[in-house]
DNA sequence: GCGTGATCATGA
DNA sequence: TCATGATCACGC
């Protein structure tokens, strides 16, 4: 792991020098090897940005440059230039929501500051040969961050009545609920559509591709 | 089991 | 072809 970024300006222009450099390259530069392809190291490529940016959070429910409040993102592009992949936020809460709103809550928090790194991710280039982009550093505009709201409060309101099992990724505009656990044995605990308690599938937020299609094209325009 | 990092794989 | 629902690995 590198020494982690004093300053904002720091890690832009450390996040700017990866830019151009393949995944080959980096893993051979931090002593890692390179899987063959991502089917059981999912989070490799993440891991992989993460120590070359210096990111201390680990597993820690916190920013990944925790000092600097922000949030590291790699996003898989496909030849088109558009996302591959949704975007895993956070795990999503189905107990104790009373007192919580959108402004003291965990994706809020999250989201309130991002640097996205784009990272070719078609299947058919070979991993140590996907390139890293140029690096967006990011802040939900007004707009976006009211959207991501409305879709929150509609997603938690759903929960809280009880109807978290009715929920598919087709609700919200942008943000999804979706499951994320290890395997569609693992349970948590949750509302039931009385009150009572229930087992169901643990579930994140997801950012739609649409949505971050979006941000990547904004960042390219201007 | 939870939270981190996400992508896989199949049905529509 | 593509998004949804399922899944993989790791530290604790």
């Amino acid at each position: 792991m590198r020494p982690t970024p004093q300053t904002e300006q720091e890690l832009l222009n450390r996040a700017h020098d990866l830019a151009g450099l393949t995944l080959g390259e980096l893993a051979q530069q931090a002593g890692i090897a390179t899987p063959p392809d991502l089917k059981r190291d999912k989070g490799w490529v993440g891991q992989l940005l993460e120590w070359h940016l210096g990111a201390t959070a680990g597993s820690q429910p916190v920013p990944d440059f925790v000092d600097l409040g922000i949030e590291l993102k790699t996003i898989p592009i496909g030849y088109h230039g558009k996302p591959l992949e949704t975007t895993f936020v956070c795990v999503a809460p189905l107990i104790g929501l009373q007192g919580l709103h959108w402004e003291n809550s965990h994706i809020r928090h999250k989201l309130a500051k991002v640097l996205w790194i784009p990272v070719e991710g078609e299947r058919d280039i070979p991993l140590a040969d996907r390139h890293v982009g140029s690096p967006l550093l990011w802040s939900p505009s007004a707009n976006e961050e009211q959207r991501l709201r409305r879709d929150w409060e509609e997603l938690m309101d759903m929960i809280v009545l009880g109807q978290v099992e009715q929920i598919t990724a087709r609700h919200g505009e942008i943000l999804q609920l979706r499951p994320k656990a290890a395997n569609s044995k693992a349970l948590t605990e949750a509302y039931g559509a009385n009150g009572q308690p229930i087992k169901t599938l643990p579930r994140g937020f997801y950012l739609k591709t649409n949505f971050t299609a979006e941000l990547l094209e904004r960042y390219f325009i201007l």
